[in-house]
DNA sequence: GCACAGGTAGATT
DNA sequence: AATCTACCTGTG
């Protein structure tokens, strides 16, 4: 009612802002930059306008709404809607980029390993995100058994209706309008009946992230204190939560805690292991103690790698 | 129509 | 302790 009006007599927006460098020291191909983003370790980026050498993608995390893009000298970034003061102290963290990578990769086992070495090759510059500690978790317990775009669309229908408003902007969000909003915070969640969160095409996940938001809201910085612990301590504590279960803990620990330790195995894990490593008929347990002592202190990064290798050359050699 | 998809929890053996 | 199975639902 009224919206058209209200949409004409508003005021004209501001200009967009300037790109700006990310990092100069990544500078990754548009094929890595969307692995990163897009390779099922976020599930709130999506490609704005045509894919083409200027690779373009819009996200959203906490308080953050921006643009990418990849130029010539590397990726650069712009508030998309209206600038938050600290998008910057925010964009290092997200990207992890005061971490020295170089020395990361360096003490992989690649220098006997060939698999894992042909993986770096393939894919120079990928990484792995620090992403806020409960909005990882909740996309996570979204994952079980689905798709990266169906997990995205669960969580663009759990911001849209559940979330609130992100920083003001362009409505419209390039087709992703759900991007308009943050994912809900688990204080909020823990006010969502479960019936509506199946609405969301949670399906079974939503007894879990029901569950695991009362579960929460009954332990005031229970969620903080956990992400604080060592690895080991803080995946136990993810472990008692409904639904969370070893693959997600991990993930939860990688991707959203800078636990570069922690060595998810999904079915991807598992396939690659069998296949290049002759781990055929081994179980995610005993694959998981194959990845943690094989490829030591930074076992969740080569996991990436060995993540992107196997879906883009599943059965081949 | 039916198998399958980036798991987990509870029952069964 | 190891091994099934149900659980929701969109997609092919």
């Amino acid at each position: 009612m009224g919206k058209a009006v209200r949409a004409l007599s508003r005021p004209a927006p501001p200009p967009e802002a300037a790109w700006q460098a990310l990092a100069a020291r990544w500078q990754p191909s548009a094929d890595v930059l969307a692995e990163t983003l897009d390779g099922g370790q976020s599930f709130r980026w999506y490609r704005t306008g045509t894919a083409g050498a200027l690779s373009g993608w819009r996200g959203q995390w906490a308080d953050q709404r921006v643009d990418l893009r990849l130029a010539p000298g590397g990726v650069q970034w712009r508030p998309a809607g209206a600038r938050t003061a600290d998008a910057g102290a925010a964009l290092r963290r997200y990207f992890a980029l005061d971490v020295d990578w170089e020395a990361r990769l360096d003490a992989l086992p690649w220098r006997s390993d060939r698999h894992l070495a042909r993986c770096l090759a393939a894919f120079p510059g990928l990484r792995i995100l620090r992403q806020p500690f409960g909005e990882t978790l909740l996309g996570f317990l979204c994952s079980a058994t689905k798709q990266i775009v169906q997990i995205k669309q669960m969580c663009a229908l759990l911001a849209a209706r559940h979330g609130r408003p992100a920083v003001p902007g362009p409505a419209a969000d390039a087709g992703h309008a759900s991007l308009a909003y943050r994912l809900p915070t688990w204080a909020e969640l823990a006010d969502v009946p479960e019936a509506e969160l199946r609405a969301c095409l949670l399906g079974f996940r939503a007894r879990y992230i029901h569950a695991t938001a009362r579960h929460l809201a009954a332990r005031p910085g229970w969620l903080e204190e956990t992400e604080a612990l060592p690895y080991a301590a803080a995946k136990a504590r993810l472990l008692e939560l409904p639904g969370v279960g070893e693959k997600v803990a991990d993930c939860v620990l990688l991707f959203g805690a800078g636990r570069l330790e922690a060595f998810p195995v999904d079915t991807w894990i598992l396939k690659a292991l069998a296949r290049r490593y002759g781990l055929a008929g081994w179980k995610p347990a005993q694959v998981a103690h194959f990845g943690r002592t094989h490829f030591g202190s930074q076992a969740g990064l080569a996991q990436q790698f060995l993540f992107a290798w196997e879906r883009r050359h599943g059965g081949e050699d």
